[in-house]
DNA sequence: CCTTGACCTTCCAGTTGCCGGAAGCCGCAT
DNA sequence: ATGCGGCTTCCGGCAACTGGAAGGTCAAGG
């Protein structure tokens, strides 16, 4: 099967899966005329690959997975670890986003947003994020 | 003042701080020496940089920023409106993380994370995530 | 006066995960 | 023969820095 299939199959666009070649985490055949020949192991790897990548797994931890997937001899327990410091590490970025918004938010509302000058949001950057307090009742 | 103490200041790096100069935020002088000569307004414009940054404006949302503040006859309206868009962004952001945390979870949560070879992640990543349905009571 | 060490300078390369585009080959239809 | 779409490789670029090398500067100490 050639490339152009393979991405419309796995929705991964070409590009990536030459990439993905590139770097190692498939390898596919190559036919006569040099273009590439994917197996249905291939895609199956693909696949996996995609969704791996849309739960926000980097490359490397991808790299991983498919390893301990290739291998029978894995414990669970090594794939969990994996998943867990992924999950972990989604987490913290939410929590990270979650500050930016709250920082930003009240500004953003402060702000009059109107034909003048005088702004909340850039008097918010002009001077340190004020210690937040508990909100008075 | 050197870019050391502007750095311990502004808590801006020093890199970082060449950088910015490099990519024209910032224009500090130069001392006899070479030496980068930072007056007081320069620290302020890194350091209104670093708030920006770390509301997780980008850098061109910075330079539009800065570039506002620095406009007398700017809009509130103006500012308003570049920051809310960051917003959006950033709740964008938020939704994107938290669908893939919970799409990760559960797969952790069913995997024994054992000795044994058997894995849900695994079996997870191996097939199409399924729908969700709204749990049963 | 010379050295040492902490600064500072510039420049180059690498990071992550690709995307866009150029130049050129392959295969089929006209 | 010519055109078209698909395939190939390779190069450059994106964001926002970070690390490191090679070398100039400055103040202190022996």
């Amino acid at each position: 099967m050639n490339i152009g299939d393979v991405a419309e199959r796995s929705g991964l666009p070409a590009k990536t899966i030459r990439y993905y070649e590139e770097i190692g985490l498939v390898r596919p055949g190559r036919g006569a005329n040099g273009y590439r020949a994917f197996d249905a192991d291939d895609i199956d790897r693909l696949a996996f690959l995609g969704r791996a990548r849309s739960l926000g797994f980097t490359i490397e931890e991808c790299r991983a997975l498919m390893a301990l997937r290739e291998n029978e001899d894995r414990s669970s327990a090594d794939v969990k670890q994996l998943a867990e410091a992924h999950l972990a590490q989604i987490e913290r970025k939410i929590a990270e986003l979650e500050t930016m918004r709250d920082g930003l938010a009240p500004l953003v509302s402060r702000c009059r947003g109107d034909g003048r000058a005088d702004c909340a949001i850039l008097d918010g950057l002009a001077r340190p994020a004020p210690r937040r307090r508990a909100r008075h009742g």
